[in-house]
Order: C-alpha cells, then sequence, then structure tokens
DNA sequence: AAAAAAATGTGAAACATTTCACAATTTTAT
DNA sequence: ATAAAATTGTGAAATGTTTCACATTTTTTT
C-alpha cells in the first residue's frame, strides 16, 4: 500500500533522477538510486512496483521515463500556486528560497498583519492580512506556508481553511485543528535540534559502555 | 524499544508540557498529552514506559516531574552550542529564530565564503569559513547547522566532520556522506511541498470516486 | 543456438510500531 | 470499611514497513 514515506522517497528519487540526467544519464538501476537517497536497492523496485512503473528486466529504468512517471504521480506536471503568512525572518526567507521556482512551487503572495513588513519585499507582493480570504477565493489558492509564531498560528490556519486552502506546511511549533479533508505536514525547527541532540548522545553513551 | 519517533515526540510531549505549565497546570493525563499531540493515550504511556518514567494510577502525572525527566532524557538539562554554515536567506532566519534560546539551543557563530556577509548581522558573529575549524576546535562544537546551496554542503559537512562536530541539521537538498558516529537530519523544503500537493490530490481523488 | 550473466518484480518472511485490553493501583463515594 | 470509579502500565495482538530470496526476463558471450 501507498505509505507516507514511500511519497517522499519519490521525492528524493526524482531529486536524484534529475541530477542523474544532467550528468547525462540514460538508464539508472535501483542500486543506483538506492545508494543515492541511502535505502536498499530492493526498496526501490516496491516503491515503483506499488506505483506500477516497470523497469527492463537486465537494462534497469529509463531516466527520462522515470522522471515523467514520478513527476506524474507527485503532480508536479503541473504548476502548483503557494501563499505564505507571515513574513518574518523565516517567511522572508522562504519566499526568496530558489529552491522552488525551478519545480513547479510558486509562492504567489505573502500576508503579515504588520503593515511594516508590507514594503522591502521584491519578489512577492505582501499584503495585509485582512485581504487573505478574498485572495485565496479568487485565486484559487490550495496551499499555504505558515510561519507566524505560535500563538497565531491556529487562527491563521483557520482562515486560511475556510477559505479553501487543502494543504499547509506548518512552521510554527503548535498542531494545528483542521478538518478532515486538509492535510497538514509541520516542520519543528526546535524539535529537530533536540532529536539530534539526544542521538548524538545517545551514541556517545553507548561508545563509552562498550 | 526506543525508536526514532519516539524521542520526537517525547519533544513534542515536553513542549505541550511546558504550555500545560504556564497556564497552571500541575498534573497531567495521558489523554491530555494525547490530544495535544495528536498521537492515542496508550502510545503516550508506552513512551514514558520505555523510559521508566511512571504516572500514579489514578492522579495522572506530575507536570513538573514530568517536564524534568523529559529534559534529561532529551538532554536538554545543559545548554548546546551550534555553529552555523551558510548565511543566506535561511541562515540569516535561523541565527534570528528566537524559539531557540529559550530553549537550551544557541548558535554560537556563523561561517560563510561570502565577506559580504560578515557585516550587518548583530545576533551572532559571522565569520570566513577559513576559520572554522579551528573555531569548532577551540570551542568543542559537536553540533552544527548547514544552510549553504547544495553544491557546497557536502564539502561544509567534511570539514564540520573533520573539526569534530557529531551532528547536523541539513537544508541543503543532498544527502550527506558522514562516519557512522555523526547523526544527519535533512529538512528539505521542496520535498516537504510536495507532498503535501502529493497527498491533497490524492485526497481530492479519492473523493471524486466515492 | 545455448549458456551465462545481470537486472527486475514480488510474495513471503522478518522486523518494527501501534493499538488493544485488562490487571493493578489509587482515589473517591457511600 | 467497602464498593465504585478512574487511570496507569504492559504483554499480547494487530497492523505497518522493509528486507529477503528467487523466479522471470533480457542481454551478452561463446
Amino acid at each position: 500500500m501507498t505509505n507516507k514515506n514511500c511519497i517522499l522517497r519519490l521525492s528524493r528519487y526524482k531529486n536524484t533522477l534529475l541530477k542523474l540526467k544532467s550528468l547525462g544519464f540514460v538508464r539508472v538501476f535501483s542500486e543506483n538510486l538506492a545508494d543515492a537517497v541511502g535505502v536498499t536497492a530492493a526498496q526501490v523496485r516496491k516503491d515503483f512496483s506499488i506505483f506500477g512503473i516497470r523497469g527492463n528486466r537486465r537494462g534497469g529504468y529509463q531516466v527520462d521515463s522515470l522522471i515523467a512517471q514520478i513527476k506524474e504521480i507527485l503532480g508536479k506536471d503541473k504548476v502548483h500556486n503557494f501563499i505564505l503568512v507571515g513574513m518574518g525572518n523565516l517567511g522572508r526567507a522562504l519566499v526568496r528560497y530558489p529552491g522552488f521556482e525551478k519545480s513547479g512551487i510558486k509562492i504567489l503572495a505573502a500576508f503579515d498583519i504588520d503593515s511594516a513588513k508590507m514594503e522591502s519585499e521584491m519578489k512577492v507582493p505582501v499584503m495585509p492580512l485582512e485581504e487573505i480570504e478574498g485572495y485565496i477565493q479568487k485565486q484559487q489558492i490550495k496551499f499555504g506556508i505558515i510561519s507566524v509564531p505560535d500563538f497565531a498560528a491556529q487562527q491563521v490556519c483557520q482562515i486560511m481553511v475556510k477559505a479553501g486552502v487543502k494543504g499547509i506546511l506548518n512552521f510554527a511549533p503548535v498542531r494545528l485543528k483542521v478538518p478532515e479533508d486538509c492535510v497538514i505536514r509541520n516542520i519543528n525547527l526546535e524539535t529537530e535540534l533536540e532529536n539530534i541532540i539526544y542521538f548524538v548522545n545517545a551514541a556517545g553513551k553507548e561508545g563509552k559502555q562498550q
């Protein structure tokens, strides 16, 4: 069955494939992708088999065809428009992030309560938060990014969802409550660092015991 | 056994507990934490039981004691020093991120190849990349953040690891090769957004079929 | 034309994680 | 003092994910 991690791996395979393509690769083996992405070759083949992606039993997979098939699965054959709320340091970094453009992800507009944030951003228009609902509806936006402080996140989320947003990437350190048909992914920077600290310490302790 | 997600959940429990504490809570039940973090109550109790955290069979858990125990497990009873490499938009946002300070995570210094980046950052000293090895050794830094472009990431990583860094949070969209005793966590923004796009599309398709 | 070599594709096995279900304990009510 | 109620702690069951192992296919060699 299609599992969550499988989709994350597909993204990684795709990114690797794009690099291989730019190096002139025409075909690729499950072993190659496995090494690049850090999984086993069996995993790669299983992932592909789940989505009906077939290779050639001696010749591996055609890079171009593989990229096209994965892009279609991921919905990356179209451009997807996002809005972003919260033009603090992180929000500004995200709207300027160069990795999105070349991959069909476009942040169309940003919003903030603080009118001082409206100026000084050339990459996207920055608007007052009151205009967000109208904008989402008019532009039919389905995807959003939340980079506001934690206390404001749930409220911003509700406005977005009410206006029609179905998928949100949330950087605020709170668990957002959303209806069932809305997809949330959280990036919690503090938690990520804590996790690293734990595993480094744990490795240190193990090492000393042995 | 201690599994990876279990540690991530501990961080979340801790963050919830800190909020509950500031609201005046003295004790808390597994159900409360489960609701706040979005898991089952059995999961919460199981997680605690793995680490020998015990509650009271009718009275739940003491908030203060629980926070202290989780902090100790996560190594958050001490302050941890980080360095950051790559003072682009994202790097600058990270050194200014307010969530770290209050939680024992301190970015001591930042590095970049571009000397133009050295000025204009008041929160931390920004130094040329050549000085990183000496700095890591002198300050005994164990943790780092990589926010350089993808093509530079592996090289930066090697320098850091060679100088003694054992844990890295990597924002560059490449899989870093490191020795076994070094912990890496990757945040790939593009992959996160792709994942949201997939699941929103998938939900849409399911909905139409039903 | 036949044999050997190199890959894929996938069911089954192994492993990992989560949930269930209920005994044990503690508190509250009578 | 006893019974009822509420909650934890955990072994066992269920569920989910990854790896194994090998039949199948394709290509290359002899």
